[in-house]
DNA sequence: CTTTAGCACTCAACGAGATAGAGTGCTAAC
DNA sequence: GTTAGCACTCTATCTCGTTGAGTGCTAAAG
């Protein structure tokens, strides 16, 4: 579709204009050592591009700057595969050397390392547990009338809750209950545990059923909860670093959106695995059609856990930040990995 | 010190410049209703505050600007006792309606409505949790060479991370040193947990000590932890509101502050009870002297458990600010309260 | 037919005055 | 003690010419 000569030049624009932000003319694009060709000629093949819509002119004595199609068709096809660099990966070794106790604490590592090596902001969604399966239920009574319901999956995770324990209920009835609990649901995976739940068990309990509606409600609320994956930020304000949003009422609308981080999962493509590239108005919210975002998925045994993303301008460095997210896609995969051994 | 006349025009002057963000003139105060003076008149005060440290002048022919020794008088002296209006109590009301399942929730809550509710950034500090005691002592084994632990305190707050399980020891010896630690340290709060553990304890565990150093250092370490509260941040993107953050880069100098969660805590004055109130340059950070920072212990049983707070400009609406937080303080304290009845 | 030099043209950005207006301090009258 | 009057100061804003980067077109060169 594209020459030779139309990729090469369409690539030094972009290139140039992601560096600098600044709207790119023939001249510049002339002076590289890569296109060897007059300014006039690059002007020819510039309007050529312009009409095919790949480039865009802010006003007409003013350089070019590529469009949202112009990015699509760099990533697409013109991006380098972009390794990482040594001393970036000297770097997130050292991070990842630090102890960490929960999973929480490589996920959250894992945000706040993305935005230091990028300056953009990263969007990181905990693992999705809902494929876990139960390992433990427990009640620790704190006085007579209330009581913490703890959760342990098969990875590791805790939930956990207080609730009011039901009147009429004695410490040996709540000890049988939740033994009764333990045999049929451990190793039970959670979208399974809600039918378990109303099938056998309300037939075991029997008698007590009414009276343990709170303990099973509890225990089904916290498995319904998982479905949320958790929410990990990091580096928004990089986003007042970029000269797009130096206008405090564009960075403003966009801060006020990632504040909301439980609407953010809904940018996230479900279920495609590999990295995903969204460039401008392809963004589902209307707050971020300025930004691009990035997102790869972390996998454990083939199954996908979570997704790590990076947002930032539609000016982004594709290739870098693709990279990167690569590396750290399977380097948290691993970790997470060797924490449930 | 100042006359009734000089504080009235104190008070105008600066409840105009926290509404306006503009420096007040003479002219401006004289319309009032509540100075019935002329502007030269008040024109003479000005020159008189001025000289006295109260107000500022950006340049010569602007109007005046509270200085700090401004702000601090009117907060310490001018202020109203401030209500909290009707509508946001409702608010408050509503919003805390909402079922909560940790008292994470009741503090995040906390933050996000405070942060709503004044269009400033709030910082809420989680539970004090040293003064606690141990509860619940557990051990979940998940395979065969890591287990979780969990740890749950006499306020239903639960403690949790993964362990791996030394070597050469059994299922039923774990069972007996979960059991000893339980029967020694249930009751016992958290700050003497440590030389239970290296006085009774050792001596008890006898040759099983080397091996179950891991265990312990476990408990001690999730222990050592709750010592830093939590830090709940909500509205930081508000900042970008205030016209003295127009400019990108003094907004972004806070906002980079303020992402680094784990140095808040230097902000807040320990141990200091009732609403605090710390100025621009009296505040320990420099990135944030162009803020005033309020702050309220919430406590239960007289016992302080943690600390809201908001930071906004100087130009703050001191006395919303400070009836919202006397208000919220209490709210949440009871709510709390109610959770461990 | 492709490439390039040359040139007139366009348009944002910048800076220099000029102007307006808000606010002051001082003086003199009330 | 209070206030009207007035000269003065200083910023903010507007206009307007200038500058310079970059374009598109044409015609010549390869």
């Amino acid at each position: 579709m594209l020459s030779e000569r139309q990729r090469m030049i369409l690539t030094a624009i972009v290139d140039d204009y992601i560096r600098s932000a600044e709207p790119v003319g023939s001249r510049s694009i002339s002076k590289r050592g890569d296109v060897s060709f007059s300014p006039a000629t690059i002007r020819n093949e510039m309007a050529d591009l312009e009409e095919l819509g790949f480039l865009e002119q802010p006003h007409t004595s003013a350089g070019r700057i590529p469009s949202h199609k112009g990015y699509r068709y760099y990533v697409d096809h013109l991006i380098a595969p972009g390794g990482v660099r040594e001393e970036d990966i000297r770097k997130i070794r050292a991070f990842f050397a630090e102890k960490m106790i929960h999973w929480e604490d490589v996920i959250g590592h894992a945000a706040t390392i993305l935005s230091h090596l990028t300056n953009y902001t990263s969007i990181v969604l905990g693992p999705e547990m809902f494929s876990a399966s139960l390992k433990h239920f427990q009640l620790v009574p704190l006085n007579d009338s209330s009581a913490v319901a703890i959760i342990v999956t098969n990875t590791g995770h805790v939930e956990h809750r207080t609730m009011t324990i039901p009147e009429g209920i004695d410490v040996g009835d709540l000890g049988k209950i939740v033994g009764l609990l333990n045999d049929k649901l451990v190793g039970v995976p959670f979208h399974r545990v809600k039918s378990v739940l109303y099938s056998e068990i309300a037939r075991e309990l029997g008698r007590y059923m009414d009276r343990c509606e709170e303990i099973l409600s509890v225990l089904e609320q916290s498995i319904e909860e998982q479905k949320d994956p958790r929410v990990f930020l990091s580096g928004a304000a990089n986003m007042l670093a970029q000269p797009e949003f130096k206008d405090v009422d564009k960075a403003k609308l966009i801060l006020d959106t990632l504040e909301e981080t439980g609407k953010l999962t809904q940018l996230f493509p479900a279920g495609l695995g590999g990295i995903q590239v969204k460039i401008g108005t392809e963004n589902a919210m209307e707050a971020i059609n300025q930004c691009s975002l990035i997102t790869a998925n972390y996998t454990v045994d083939g199954q996908s856990l979570g997704t790590i993303g990076i947002l930032g301008p539609t000016r982004m460095e594709y290739g870098k930040v693709i990279g990167l997210l690569e590396f750290l896609s399977r380097d948290i995969a691993s970790m997470l990995n060797r924490r449930l051994k």
